[in-house]
DNA sequence: AGTATTAGCTTAACGATGTTAAAGCGTCAA
DNA sequence: TTGACGCTTTAACATCGTTAAGCTAATACT
């Protein structure tokens, strides 16, 4: 058997594949390690622990999104800039199953993060927000999104397959139309059609930073 | 030894106290059985698996929530109720440790929550506010709170107790002052008062709903 | 009151998990 | 040729969620 000379990106692009196929909660340093042909120990050398190696692929996805999508546009408006902020984030969370779970509250390690960071914060404070606006206003957008996209990947746990309990049909059944009218009909709202869902709190939030 | 006699309740609530000491990860079953003066397969007689412990927790919360805080308000006018509405929300995320994290994504069981729901509707929609709108609205706070909440929740893990990564010493070390002025000033405005930014961005949001 | 039933628990065990310690192998430098 | 060191293996530990089977105390029925 040769040697497998593993890295750290290389572990976490595979532990992104797993976790596609498998999950957050089916991600484990086992598979894993099968995936890459080698035991499991085999991945301490290169990760203090399992947590380590989740910041890995948060980083990895991050640097990834902001690499593909041209990120953070610097030629628009700042409206539209910031439009362009939130659904490019959402994207990020949603190409990966568990992506959103992956990703929220985790610490990102690599300093090219603070790169992009320091981008849209001069974006923004080129348009004439102070620096504290700014940052209340990135960090809008993005505990929006995160929280968005955590429902939604619960909801659908790939694109396109919904969970059964989140069936309209489902929840018709156990939602008493004689005594909650509004709330039987909002689920035609809530559990269907997410992209424009989505577009339409962001602008909302994006309209509120207007003066 | 007589017997415990549990109910879902019973077993829900001492869940909750467990998690505020051992936080999400550390939420097992056996020590919750132990907490609970009783062998760990006793708790799969009133739940099918932990996942529907964990949905009960989640409802208990939330049904704890609406009783203890009076929630929704009724007299008051859209936009005051709305800020309360966000505001309550955080407040029950943050009563226990991880509530962030147990709770969002998770199905909640019990039919009473459709009844706040529906008084949350009434409200929005008695103010003029179509079903879409209301719905719209009630959703983007929502996400905003949870997405909030749980980054609150990584930094805070208990009220007060920042993690040492977050310390505003240790990121200042970290972040290149010279080449990212503004991201490395930026900490001072993402991880102090929380309380004031929460409130800050969700004001954001309430006065983009506004015509 | 005596007996059958069943709700609620225990004991024992299974397979899987994250993680550590120690030993082994391969490669490159001295 | 020897030594060191980078990377991997084998073996093992404690702990996890969960199931199967059996015990016991409370309830229901005759």
């Amino acid at each position: 058997m040769p040697q497998a000379n593993l890295d750290r990106q290389t572990v976490a692009r595979a532990a992104l594949r797993l976790l596609d196929r498998a999950g957050l909660d089916g991600l484990t340093v086992r598979k894993l390690a099968g995936e890459l042909g080698v035991q499991a120990p085999a991945l301490y050398w290169h990760f203090k622990n399992k947590e380590e190696l989740l910041e890995e692929m948060a980083t990895t996805v991050f640097l990834d999104a902001v690499r593909d999508s041209g990120w953070p546009h610097p030629d628009a408006n700042w409206p539209e800039w910031a439009e362009q902020f939130g659904k490019r984030l959402r994207e990020m969370l949603l190409r990966y199953r568990d992506g959103a779970r992956m990703f929220s509250g985790r610490y990102l390690t690599d300093s090219s993060f603070y790169g992009s960071m320091e981008a849209a914060l001069r974006k923004l404070t080129d348009a004439g927000f102070s620096l504290r606006e700014a940052t209340q206003c990135l960090n809008t957008i993005y505990c929006y999104t995160i929280g968005f996209a955590i429902e939604e990947q619960a909801v659908y746990p790939r694109p396109g397959k919904r969970r059964k309990r989140y069936q309209l049909a489902e929840r018709a059944k156990r939602v008493d139309n004689k005594r909650f009218p509004l709330a039987a009909r909002a689920g035609e709202h809530t559990f269907v059609d997410f992209d424009k869902h989505f577009e339409q709190g962001l602008r909302l939030i994006i309209k509120g930073l207007q003066r």
